[in-house]
DNA sequence: CAAAGGCATTGACCGAAATCAAGGCATTGG
DNA sequence: CCAATGCCTTGATTTCGGTCAATGCCTTTG
């Protein structure tokens, strides 16, 4: 199943004014009388966990606002071995403008919504609208600068802090308001143990061992292996390794 | 020493032409009558390797094509700890539209001329010319895939297929018309071996160690600790990981 | 030329993370 | 209720790459 299907059906102009209250997504970029022709041709969909959105083999027809719910962008090689290369979480952007050779595939981690609209109306609306793409650029720009600071992460830190940063990072992006005061804070970790090392450059086995320290350590608690408490965000980012 | 000296100094045309005949540079994205504007305005040097162009603390004041040579992007962990998170080779744009907060580093790794257009010039053209903002975006999900590629090369592969993976992206970027059916092109490396190191997240004497391999394996041969002469880009290849 | 310094190679050893293996704890379904 | 399955944890052992240390170039400089 992909994003494609669906995406001509009778448009939910409502779905699209919510979008435009996010800062990031596309509708946000769009003057009101784009925005109600768009809304007319986009369609909303709720995702299960694990169904593939954007294949290898397979052109991406469709763009789509990440309403709720989290993404994973992934690279294999051909052996199999699989690397976690980016997450989207709502409000992101989802879908390349302009064709892309590299082979990529997007999946979602949890139950995901999208606001999807086709690929030709979007790249219509890019033509004619400079102010778009000023937002697809600073976008792509966040999203390189995420890619570089995983780099980091990935070939310096050991695995203690890679996980410790891991954490970090969700948190600071499933409450983008997270106060850097406040000590303590709550969520559901978005990815299994599995994704967690795929995104890492780590295998299960050290993800689970280093989730265990950092609990016998007193910095987390975590509940049905999915609910994470942190009870000292200080002490983690003083083991995130800076 | 910045790019940003001498930035106002008279401009010369010529080198403006020149950057045109190339496809990723600033200028091939500008009409000719912009372009002979921003000629006037530009001003070509020639840096020494390990300066420094753009600095945590610093802002960056200017852009730049790379006319000819390498530059490596860097961020570092508070300990040290370094990670080259990009390189880019002539004819790349150098710079960031748009301020962006995260810490990042650039340095020539060899001898690299540069174009250089002040900063509040590009800005305005980008203002005024929908075109060039394209031409950015364009480059920038470039950079992202290179990226997000090299990514899984730091997560997911082993030493050995790490520094020939670095060897074979090299001679892709030294000759972009390098035939993929010839299976022998030799190269200048841009990078020292910590270069390298920092670059594939390994230590200097690992990547010595691989390197030394693929000499004795036949694959590469090596003079002068640069010049580097691949006999069998499919051998390579195979080593790579895919 | 000799001394010094930068860069690279090589060897011996060590340790962090991978691998291999067993078992626990939910949920699902017969 | 009892398999069966998926996901996670924990332990024992191995291994790949890191660390420490010595040496070998070149190039530079007095």
């Amino acid at each position: 199943m992909t994003v494609r299907q669906d995406v001509h059906s009778v448009g939910i102009p409502v779905l699209c004014q919510s979008c435009e209250a996010r800062h990031r997504g596309v509708c946000g970029a769009l003057d009101p009388d784009q925005l109600v022709g768009l809304a007319k041709i986009s369609s909303k969909q709720t995702i299960e966990p694990g169904v593939e959105l954007i294949g290898d083999a397979e052109t991406v027809d469709s763009y789509s606002n990440v309403l709720s719910g989290v993404v994973k962008l992934t690279k294999s090689l051909s052996d199999g071995r699989q690397q976690i290369v980016g997450l989207q979480f709502a409000p992101d952007f989802l879908g390349r403008p302009f064709k892309v050779e590299s082979a990529i595939n997007a999946e979602a981690a949890t139950a995901v919504s999208l606001c999807s609209f086709p690929r030709a109306s979007i790249e219509r609306m890019i033509r004619e609208s400079p102010e778009l793409e000023h937002r697809l650029l600073k976008q792509t720009l966040n999203e390189l600068d995420e890619a570089r600071e995983w780099m980091v992460t990935l070939g310096r830190k050991t695995a203690a802090e890679k996980v410790a940063s891991f954490l970090l990072m969700i948190a600071r992006n499933i409450d983008p308001a997270l106060d850097p005061a406040t000590n303590t804070t709550s969520f559901e970790l978005p990815l299994t143990r599995a994704d967690i090392a795929d995104f890492l450059g780590l295998t299960i086995e050290t993800v689970s061992r280093q989730l265990t320290r950092l609990r016998t350590d007193g910095l987390i608690r975590i509940e049905n292996n999915r609910h994470v408490t942190v009870t000292s965000l200080k002490r983690l980012a003083s083991r995130s390794g800076a």
